[in-house]
DNA sequence: TACATAAATTTGTAAGATAAAATAGCTCGT
DNA sequence: ACGAGCTATTTTATCTTACAAATTTATGTA
């Protein structure tokens, strides 16, 4: 999932210090200054100053002599980083946010279906089957089955042609890890096989409008589904 | 535009570097090590390593030891970064960037018009009215027009609710001085009011499906004046 | 009080030294 | 000639110390 870059003392801060902000550690007292970063998480000044300066790039703080380095509002951060993502991924789980990703989810990922009808050549289109076999092959296997979802989505975005789109992969990741994890406890997995099954053919038939509403519909549905099912909680 | 953070020898280095990056400059010699930075750009090394760490928190740099920095391959940039996507705007205009920034628009922004109409409050909607009358009453001076421009599409994301959509006004920004710079030569910006105008009318009602819809077709619009107008550049 | 000045705090920059990772090259035994 | 293992080299990673700059707070003086 996370890029391979190294277990380095820097990136474990970053990461450590990724999550705290996204649950909200710093809401109350305010971020650490860099003296006692140091401390609290025995590095030095050079490891906290570059891991704060990984986030400021990411928009998660900002830092000004004399000022101190603050926790910038929601508003400001790159909520479409991979990063970023996956630190809100892994804090508690909330509808609010399932809901979010899925709106856009709903708003990319039918039109990356109508371009892909449009564009997609034989090898995309056979990643995009694959996902779809993979999925259809590993019934029992969850872990499996989850990762041939998000191939299928994931080559439907490269299939689009446009690179932009594919930055929600992170995002995409996220929100059907979410999913799964739901719908397998209440319908199981296969049934959005045919849904998935649609879009494919939709895209191989250079169907656009017809590859946007079944997308649509696979999307429309979980989120369906899980509201459904699942009580509002707070967060 | 760019975020207050002040004029810091570290960002001033990271916006040369970023820049540079995205218009290729290291594609053929490979990314300077951290001494020939330094000696180039007249750095230090603390300066150098942290513009250095910010750019890979962006994915467009990634280090290791021995082996060097390297520039990522575009798909592994974070294109929605707000800094790299201002990059890519200052480079050189290409019909391709302009044509994947109208389709990532083409598949929010009539979804963020149709959440708003669901949801825009009071105050919501007077600062989407607010941005369509700066349209109206700026129409000799472009670059007014073109802010209340911004404005209009901003605050129809911001009334969607929905923080992530939010996340593209940077793009948005780039795409409409783009559209508004070429556009202006050919018809002028106030063909484009009426259009505007359905979408604030279907929202004030309400209606979901109009906003929709009337947010697409000014995106159509514009994409199919810009690409009969606008030979295809190679970049 | 008002204004200027000094002090204190926190990030920004610089520089030097050492550690760690990864590659390249070399030695040696077979 | 060949491969295993050791050595050297290159480059980033980390640590430390020192000083500069920015900004707020405190102080002192007219």
């Amino acid at each position: 999932m996370r890029t391979q870059r190294g277990a380095s003392l820097t990136y474990g801060l970053l990461e450590t210090l990724g999550q705290s902000i996204v649950i909200g550690d710093f809401d109350k007292n305010g971020f650490p200054t860099e003296a006692e970063l140091c401390i609290r998480f025995g590095a030095s000044r050079t490891v906290a100053r570059e891991a704060v300066k990984m986030l400021t790039a990411k928009g998660l703080l900002s830092a000004r002599p004399r000022q101190g380095t603050k926790v910038e509002p929601i508003a400001h951060w790159n909520l479409l980083d991979p990063d970023v993502t996956r630190w809100l991924m892994e804090r508690q789980y909330s509808n609010k946010i399932y809901r979010e990703f899925t709106e856009v989810r709903l708003a990319i990922e039918p039109v990356a279906a109508a371009l892909a009808a449009q564009r997609a050549n034989k090898a995309e289109i056979r990643a995009i089957r694959d996902g779809l076999n993979g999925m259809r092959n590993e019934l029992h296997d969850h872990d499996a089955a989850l990762a041939a979802d998000i191939d299928f989505h994931v080559a439907i975005l490269k299939a689009s042609g446009n690179p932009f789109f594919l930055q929600l992969r992170a995002l995409i990741n996220t929100a059907l890890r979410i999913s799964i994890g739901l719908t397998n406890k209440i319908a199981g997995h296969t049934a959005s096989i045919p849904a998935h099954e649609a879009v494919l053919v939709a895209i191989e038939n250079g169907d656009a409008v017809g590859a946007e509403k079944a997308m649509r519909a696979i999307l429309l549905e979980s989120l369906e589904l899980l509201a459904s099912f699942q009580p509002e909680t707070a967060h």
